[in-house]
DNA sequence: TTGACTTCGTGTGATAATTACACATTACTT
DNA sequence: AAGTAATGTGTAATTATCACACGAAGTCAA
């Protein structure tokens, strides 16, 4: 208690909504509280940030110790500063959101966070905090942006089919897409890069298998393109 | 000096990236720093965000005590959170980006700041802390939002003509825009209101005059309308 | 080995959106 | 009355979007 400070300050926390795509449905990842208050409820993956770190520092930081889940797509989503968001006493919460493949998930229940588990994002249980409002905002930002940046393929293993692609993105839009179309459309970015490894599964014809080329996309990039879909 | 904790907490303050239009240029909105640091150096407009007031609340507080201007389009933008930002200590600071007509400034010079001034935004003075930065953060958005939102209304006035509307699009995109084209477009949406007032200056057939209908927009807004120029 | 089954992979024509482009109109000025 | 300057308008060519159906390639079981 020796922190003294000429006028009150807030206390500064991240929070982190983590997607993940499981083939089927958009997930996302949830803690259930070990600690007071909200006890026992579930919640986004977060805490407090630290005088000497970054927020993308403390973002990271957190979510490794909460989930195990590290080296993943992270961006800044929205600062929450309403008044009496914390029953305590007032937070701030810079909240991010991050896109991962499952598989990426090693497990990990810690020290504040006694349980992580993954839910579709059609159905959530109720959320400590203003956690449902993080949520919601991190599903339109996530929505919006797929439609213009090639943000999906974080949310793929390396190597995909085209198939995988489109229900990761009609998942997330919520919509159905035209196989044809959609294959034309990806496929004129010249952004994958099709393997000489196919995915065989199931009685029936095997996939090709592609990859995403982030070199082009940087290039493209800077001309001003969009990736639209 | 009576406030204390347990672990030392960031200051957070609020910045604002204030543009206006004047009918030929994107202009920026800058204060003379009247205290240290660097004091008499040209900054953002911005301050301390107070324990009780929410963020939105406190960069309207700011921009009324620091430029007179109140009651204008204010959009959180990003917050910024490197270590080092501030000389004094470490600062959290929350951007947020507004939109003005300069009609709307009374120009007020006050306690924090020296003086108020516009400048062209393609010509703008060295700026303190990290602000420029902040800056070109906000610049890239409004070019962002401005082709998918009819947020350049926010820095017309009330009656406007289509020359003068294309005009703010070309000097916010940086482009030449088909005077046919953009008529055509725009007209399409059907959210301008012709009046039946015309706007004469110079010698010249007078020209159209126009305001936005903001509850039609707000109706199309809701089946997921884009306005798209 | 053959037929049933399942997902993969592909093309075309209709419709809608975007682009490029030029001149008469209307007011003011001298 | 003639000159000047910005307003206001249409069409044709191109490009993008959308709707739509079937053969190919593999597995499995009879």
């Amino acid at each position: 208690m020796k922190h003294t400070y000429e006028y009150p300050r807030a206390a500064l926390t991240v929070d982190c909504v983590v997607f993940g795509f499981d083939g089927g449905a958009l997930q996302v990842l949830l803690i259930r509280r070990g600690l007071a208050p909200f006890k026992d409820q579930w919640a986004l993956p977060g805490g407090f940030v630290r005088v000497e770190e970054t927020l993308d520092d403390a973002a990271r930081r957190e979510l490794e110790e909460e989930t195990g889940l590290k080296d993943i797509f992270l961006e800044q989503l929205y600062t929450f500063g309403t008044v009496n968001r914390d029953p305590r006493e007032r937070v701030v919460s810079v909240a991010y959101y991050a896109l991962t493949k499952p598989a990426d998930h090693t497990t990990a229940a810690s020290t504040d966070a006694a349980e992580a588990r993954w839910f579709p994002v059609t159905d959530i249980p109720p959320l400590a905090f203003d956690h449902a409002e993080i949520f919601a905002t991190a599903l339109a930002r996530l929505r919006g942006k797929l439609t213009y940046q090639p943000i999906g393929f974080e949310l793929l293993p390396p190597k995909f089919t085209l198939t995988q692609l489109q229900r990761l993105y009609e998942s997330v839009l919520g919509t159905d897409i035209d196989k044809r179309n959609f294959r034309k459309k990806v496929l004129s970015y010249d952004l994958l890069i099709p393997l000489k490894e196919q995915h065989r599964e199931g009685a029936h014809r095997p996939a090709q298998l592609f990859r995403f080329d982030p070199v082009k996309y940087e290039r493209l990039k800077k001309k001003g393109f969009l990736f639209e879909i």
